[in-house]
DNA sequence: CCGGGGACTGGCAGTTCTTACAGGCTCTCT
DNA sequence: AGAGAGCCTGTAAGAACTGCCAGTCCCCGG
């Protein structure tokens, strides 16, 4: 009963204590704290693709050993890594043992148990404007306690991670000054029309106007969006969500 | 003190039971039992977009009055309505009454409000590939009440969502026989460069190849992807996640 | 050792885009 | 009533893309 309480308790409080941190560090920290206190040992935090923060190259924070981390890193294990992969794909958390593995992935695997890397849960990240990251909690229990652990605390840890992940995009994405782009109607129709690969004068038949007023709303579009070509423009609006197809 | 192990026992209790649930209704059902017990009058979840179900248009699922819902409808309201616009382009849970409105909008909210339609939460759900969902909760309350609803019930609401919008997902995805598209290092070197606008002969200049062996790799990748021209190939690759900019 | 696949290269006809120029019509908000 | 925004249309030349032909080199697994 006690300890419910406690857990509904912290449930809240711990979310709030996160959206009062101020630094990466700090982030961290209280992350990590909150974690032990649900018996998982480690996280990891990978920001992926973070487009709101204009990075290309990954963040990447994690409490794993080091020296797991830089094995991890210098063998260019996430490329491979059977945990990245199903996180691009899948929508809700995962358990690792769920994971169906190939040769070289079962391999990480065990190496990572050398680091008394056990059990972990994966949750992935996915936001707007095809934004990613990936969120693992990892644990040197067995698969048996931790997934006990989890049915405790897998929302807890599902939701922590959520605000995690806002918190570092917030802190990486310094001057929100970013202006709302807004296409007009005809232009969102016409570039959604676009990325399914019609050309232009087929556009104008499908709307019954003329080609050249189908390319003429797609150089609004790519004036208003700020690309060279239509191509960009096209994948430029669908990271933006301007497109309803 | 009971309230809160009482609480707490729900939030895991209600998800399980929603992941239980064999049909859209019995889902819809279950779901809108779980918010009238938090104090909440009713749901509605737009499926926008859900490239695994292959549909092109929306499923909306709705627990609002009737009539409100088809004088939404009719009137293209949801082209408009801020919620919707903000489900877009944020990650997450909002407020409804956090929200800055234009003229329109305002007055959508105001005739929502006709109906009892007074404050709202609304839970942006982005998914792999780009899927795109919003599933709002809303109350006749005033906004001081509802908030203080939210205080208590908000993380639970947004998990309870997530896995909503996985269930109808699954459920409106039928046979998961889709044979993973994978594209070679090159292919998607190449398509990645022609996501940010560059042209064939461009990317030779950048990887130190010809313009024609670009051309070559950017046929292959269409090739796999099943696609007709390079807009939809570049769109389609990202959709799938197979671009790693 | 041979088949298959990936990366690479060339040419060429036809189609589509890009980017200039120029103009008119209809809304809404002030 | 006027300003601004959105929508619509035309011509034209050069750049880029599409689709189909052809071929070489290298590595990996059977």
């Amino acid at each position: 009963m006690d300890a419910k309480a406690k857990h509904g308790k912290d449930y809240q409080e711990h979310i709030d204590a996160l959206r009062e941190v101020q630094s990466v560090a700090a982030l961290r920290d209280a992350f990590a704290t909150s974690l032990k206190n649900l018996g998982v040992s480690w996280f990891t935090y990978g920001g992926l693709r973070l487009p709101r923060t204009g990075r290309t190259d990954p963040v990447i924070i994690t409490t794993y050993p080091d020296e797991w981390s830089r094995h991890y890193n210098e063998n260019r294990y996430y490329e491979t890594d059977a945990v990245v992969r199903s996180g691009f794909q899948n929508f809700l958390p995962f358990r690792w043992d769920t994971l169906p593995l190939r040769p070289k992935q079962k391999r990480i695997m065990s190496e990572a148990s050398e680091f008394k890397i056990a059990s972990g849960l994966s949750v992935p990240i996915h936001g707007p404007s095809g934004e990613f990251a990936l969120l693992s909690v990892a644990s040197e229990m067995p698969a048996a306690d931790f997934e006990r652990v989890l049915n405790e605390s897998r929302h807890h840890i599902h939701v922590m991670s959520l605000y995690y992940h806002a918190m570092i995009n917030d802190m990486f994405a310094p001057d929100q000054t970013v202006e709302a782009i807004e296409l007009s109607p005809r232009e969102a129709e016409v570039l959604s029309w676009t990325s399914e690969g019609k050309t232009a004068w087929e556009i104008g038949e499908i709307l019954g106007i003329s080609e050249r007023t189908v390319v003429f709303h797609i150089e609004n579009a790519k004036q208003k969006l700020g690309v060279f070509n239509k191509n960009q423009a096209v994948v430029k609006a669908i990271m933006l969500g301007l497109l309803k197809p």
